[in-house]
DNA sequence: GTCCTCATGTAACGGGTTACATGATTCT
DNA sequence: AGAATCATGTAACCCGTTACATGAGGAC
């Protein structure tokens, strides 16, 4: 369901393909989103079945074979009532924590702390990174630059857990 | 695979049964795992087919016919492996966050900050509940305490991006 | 000529939830 | 007597990933 509406909403910024799409979920979404070929293309085909979505025509220059997508009217008030209703949040889920939880001795699952600190370093710079991209490209969306700060306050937190219990 | 490994790790507590494990998973995982019945009789089935856990005999004087399992040393061998093993991130997603990156006023999705708000907030006392019931109940279950200090910081985390996003 | 990227798609599989079916026991 | 809880299990379905198939265009 929910990637019918990451489809749209990446339309409603502008016209894509599907590879587009691709691309777009793993540099521009890629902290918060993400989707495979496999949910995409099907998905493309269901919301142009259902009209809410068109395909462009491709333009005579082209020398690639591309399926350009637009939203139509329709597929613009279908994601703003989408947008209206509160998101569906799944339940946290980590593997790290059960492995924790299960541990006899500290020693068997140290290193996983010390690695997901290390993780968590590295994204924490990446959003460093995005936050400067979008000062630079994009400065009026604010809503965008919350999403980025979202990772940051997260990961700010999962270090400063790791730190504690490393202690 | 990693609720096969869940279900080895509550067993290595104490021998229980498959509605044991869902109540277990409901009170004292909830705050990181969490199993429905659908994934646990087949698991069950499956590893004691595997022999990594066994039934135990029912006692004579019991009522209620339940099937109590309990790990063999294979399955507790494959535990222990199993926690050295790096544990799998899944990459994060949020429903919110897509939301606010498509909204073009603020208005839309406002409420749904100050929903998530709430939300954590009372996450924040349940897992200061368990806090509590954890320095009563085990105190010297460090690790089980992690557990829930990971909650913690992450949900304040939360709270602190929707004051910054809500300003 | 070969390799990389662009580009669209499908099939198989695994993970996970929900709803249903069934029935015994205990509580009120 | 009726409701809630204990208890085991299955079937249908959705969500999502991975791997594969296919082929064109551009770079070196």
């Amino acid at each position: 369901m929910t990637t019918r509406y990451a489809i749209l909403g990446l339309l409603s910024i502008e016209p894509m393909s599907g590879y587009d799409i691709r691309r777009a979920s793993i540099d521009a979404l890629s902290h918060f989103w993400h989707e495979s070929y496999g949910q995409i293309y099907p998905a493309l085909a269901e919301l142009e079945r259902e009209k809410l979505i068109r395909l462009l025509p491709q333009p005579e220059e082209a020398r690639r074979p591309r399926k350009v997508y637009a939203l139509t009217p329709k597929g613009r008030r279908a994601l703003q009532a989408w947008r209206k209703k509160p998101p569906v949040t799944r339940p946290f889920r980590s593997e790290l924590l059960l492995k924790l939880f299960t541990a006899e001795a500290p020693g068997d699952v140290l290193k996983h702390v010390k690695q997901l600190r290390k993780e968590e370093t590295a994204r924490l710079e990446e959003y460093a990174r995005i936050e400067k991209r979008l000062a630079r490209e994009a400065p009026a969306k604010t809503l965008w630059k919350a999403t980025v700060r979202y990772g940051i306050h997260r990961s700010r937190a999962v270090i400063a857990w790791c730190d504690e219990t490393l202690r």
